[in-house]
DNA sequence: ATTAGCACTCTCAACCTTTAAATGCTAACA
DNA sequence: TGTTAGCATTTAAAGGTTGAGAGTGCTAAT
């Protein structure tokens, strides 16, 4: 399908350079541009039939017939192919993020903030990430500590980190209640799924209801928490404002209307891919996008691939930037379980 | 200064009604306007001669010559005076407040968050957090949990909410370390403030760090966190574009950065009352706030005040409803301690 | 295959015109 | 003295016109 073989090398490289241009500059394409910037020894004339060809073939569009031309998502779709194949990262942008990343072990909830808010700060595009569901994670701790105010806080240690929540709880619920709770529900649990959790979590609570009263509250709670899935955790969303192709409020708002509404913004990021996956245009699904670029990639510790992120923005994207910064924070945190999984060896 | 007497109970009415109108409209108050709405039996030229000496008052500008009339920041201020004598809160937008609005005791940013989120929703206006200097809670009660990859779990129980940490610690720190380390904070520090402990902690950590090689390496953690400052957490920014005031992009950009700036935002926010306070207008300091109205909040749990809560948006705003919604997630917040004060005395 | 030259197209900004809505003012009225 | 009808005046907003400028496509020559 993508035939690039049909282009000589000049007109590939015609079109590779303005497509890198126009990404940086948002000013369409004209033969004069070319020329000065990347042809000096070719007259504007052949350029412009290079150009008339090219449009030809689908990869660029006039706005109107006295205008420059601009990429057409085929256009882009032909320069990320490329670049993927060609990718070194952005040495000082990267540099930012390399500072700023510093991953200590902590809970999913604000290891997942800290990605968005990395990727859409080196980006300069607005983030998404949307959890996987849990149910397949594999229970390997759990520990509930009781706090104030009838509540407890209990802590699962997944294969794919660690979960945290507070628990309500009843008011005459001693310490050793909660730890009594979690011993069982280790006993019955760790090395299983969540899921299998709840699917028998009841029966363990009436076992044990009448020797030890608050467990039945306690398992309730879980229970409760376990079921609940969580909201898309979004960032940067006002970051859209900047770029030239949403001065208009009403398109910037389109975008990030579509972006506050859960289930289709979990539909648009959620990724099956191993990789890196770019949506260009109408590759997208969704009537929205068809003129965004979508770049999603999924979230990785260990095994468990817990969720997926996504950046939002127009075609004209920094693909190069945005695949660098994205490569970079997935690979960290694939890391952060190497880690783990060394530090298991040794103690066997 | 607010000399309500200078005016007639007929100016009073017209002014207050048409500034009622004018929020939920945007539209300019028109001599028609007021006729048809609210005064049927007057004719158009009476209230004509009436907007104009309201103008003249400084009540009400004029864009130009030949428009309706807008208020300015001075019958905004009057206004809400007005209101705030006669606040009763609207019934069907609050009740989406109380159903969404449940608080568990949970830690301190998931509560904030919960504020911040709710306030925004329901007013539909940007929201923010700072929090104050946690250096003055009181702390209670000390736990270190040991978790995976050299990292443990501290929760700190204050008089202002549980502060919930993560620390690094060595690779060879047994939980009987954690927990030790734990009762030795306690021991020192429950009772004292947070600023006491960070002041003393190094003399404490050199008296153990022979018996217990961790416990120095834990402490350091400790400074390091309590030390650093939250920045300002900040929600539903983009609800600032369905405002017509803001359908320039220029506008609204000016102040979603200013949101962004955190030592800004800080005192833009941060509050000093005990009570709802308003800017209107003029009535900021910052000059990119000018035309717009700030609405703050300082959220106190028990005796502490943790934190200050702001709502930003045009002087047309619902001071309304934003009143309302602010105060009923203050008093759940007050709530939530007096709750725990109960159950304590309770206790003895 | 390339290029110079030129006619052609279209946007953009500036300027003008018209329309409609609101005002201020004057003079009459209760 | 307060109220009102009537009318001239002001202005923004919308629509139309024009000229300049930038870009293209095409033709004919190299």
């Amino acid at each position: 399908m993508e035939d690039v073989e049909n282009l000589s090398e000049r007109k590939k490289n015609i079109l590779l350079n303005s497509v890198a241009d126009y990404i940086q500059s948002a000013v369409p394409i004209t033969s004069k541009m070319v020329k000065e910037q990347h042809m000096v020894d070719i007259s504007t004339a052949t350029l412009r039939n290079e150009l008339n060809a090219l449009e030809a073939m689908g990869y660029l569009k006039q706005l109107h017939t006295s205008s420059g031309r601009v990429p057409t998502s085929k256009a882009y779709r032909l320069y990320v192919n490329w670049l993927m194949k060609n990718l070194t990262f952005k040495g000082e942008e990267l540099d930012v993020l390399k500072r700023g990343f510093n991953l200590k072990a902590q809970n999913l909830d604000s290891l997942i903030d800290k990605v968005a808010k990395t990727i859409s700060k080196v980006t300069d595009l607005p983030t998404v990430v949307v959890m996987n569901d849990l149910k397949k994670l594999i229970i390997e701790e759990i520990k509930i500590i009781p706090l104030i105010d009838y509540s407890a806080l209990m802590l699962i240690q997944t294969s794919g980190g660690i979960i945290n929540n507070t628990l309500e709880i009843d008011e005459n619920t001693s310490e050793e209640d909660c730890i009594e709770s979690a011993r069982v529900l280790h006993q019955y649990f760790a090395g299983k799924t969540i899921e299998y959790m709840i699917d028998n979590i009841e029966e363990v609570a009436n076992k044990y209801s009448e020797r030890i009263s608050v467990f039945k509250k306690v398992f309730e709670s879980i229970i409760d928490i376990l079921k609940e899935t969580k909201s898309p955790v979004h960032t940067g969303g006002t970051k859209l404002l900047n770029k030239p192709e949403y001065s208009d409020v009403e398109k910037a708002q389109q975008i990030l209307s579509l972006m506050e509404d859960d289930d289709v913004i979990r539909s648009v990021v959620k990724t099956e891919d191993d990789n890196l996956t770019f949506k260009i245009g109408k590759e997208n699904d969704i009537e929205t996008l068809q003129d965004c670029a979508v770049i999603t990639a999924p979230l990785t510790i260990g095994d468990e691939t817990i969720a997926s992120v996504g950046v939002i923005g127009p075609q004209r994207i920094d693909y190069e930037l945005v695949a660098g910064a994205m490569q970079y924070v997935v690979n960290e945190l694939k890391n952060i379980k190497q880690l783990k999984g060394d530090v298991d060896e040794e103690k066997k």
